[in-house]
DNA sequence: CCAACCTAGATGATGTGTCAACTATTCCGG
DNA sequence: CCGGAATAGTTGACACATCATCTAGGTTGG
């Protein structure tokens, strides 16, 4: 019994398809649009906002990598990026000395403050002012549901 | 008058965060299985696809782009490697001469066809089977706008 | 104490996306 | 026709993501 496929029906694909398509476009307008007014680009504008999110503006760089859902390997090949240009520091661990922790340096606090105007102002420009609240709360539930899809595959 | 930023509120910030995270880990998942199982990566099989969808399965390198949505570097590019590994060929184009056609190989159909089955099985399991009609008719229809408010802001 | 193992993080290779610059051809006004 | 502008596509440089591997420092059972 050679196992039939299930293709999406007609409903599901348009769907589908306008979610590749939407998500797709979003992501290139919103991150072109935040390299040009910024220089940050989407990974650190979200690197930065993790580090302010802390009191101390710093963290372990394993906590960040699995606050931010990164691979560690990603995590670290972008905050070696991100030294490079001053936007964050790496300092040591003294509890733990394999460790480290990224903090945010001044510079890298100017940036984030400077840029998160426009991108939220792009957010709202692009997505929610054409939205009604029915539609926000349905993509918060569409995204929650499939999100814990996601969790339970493992 | 300096003016004020308008912030997510609260229902909207919800939506935001949900939807990126969905977003992120969803590409993830379906990208690793996909590469996992048939060594595809997601551009590749979105070329194959939009090549088997010509019944002469060859298109202009430029309409494939519009297709797509692409840049024209980027699927240069991506045509490249594409064609090292013998998923795809180049035909020159009688018509005009600076033209190219991209042309799907026998290796391509194969990689596509051997591939699409478990993906769309993915897509299902992690996407479709957790929502609903009105959920998956929700979705299209907030995609759909977005869209149109992408196309809008030009 | 120390050998086997585990964990934090960095690194190198490779594939991918973007931008700017380039080449070759076609088009079009005079 | 012919010279300048537009068009089709490629290329090179660089930022980014992933994978496998490596290093150094911790942890634990004997």
């Amino acid at each position: 019994m050679v196992p039939v496929t299930r293709w999406l029906d007609e409903r599901e694909q348009r769907a589908w398809r306008s979610y590749l398509a939407m998500q797709a476009q979003l992501q290139a307008r919103l991150h072109r649009r935040l390299q040009a007014d910024s220089g940050l680009s989407y990974a650190d504008f979200d690197v930065l906002v993790a580090l302010t999110d802390r009191e101390d503006d710093r963290v372990r760089v394993l906590e960040l990598a699995e606050a931010l859902q990164w691979e560690k390997s990603r995590l670290s090949h972008h905050l070696s990026r991100m030294q490079k240009r001053g936007l964050v520091e790496r300092q040591e661990c003294a509890d733990d000395a394999r460790g480290a922790f990224v903090a945010l340096t001044r510079e890298g606090r100017r940036a984030i403050e400077d840029a998160a105007p426009a991108h939220v102002e792009a957010v709202r420009e692009l997505m929610f002012d054409g939205l009604d609240a029915g539609q926000v709360d349905a993509l918060a539930g569409i995204a929650e549901t499939v999100l814990g899809r996601i969790r339970a595959a493992g």
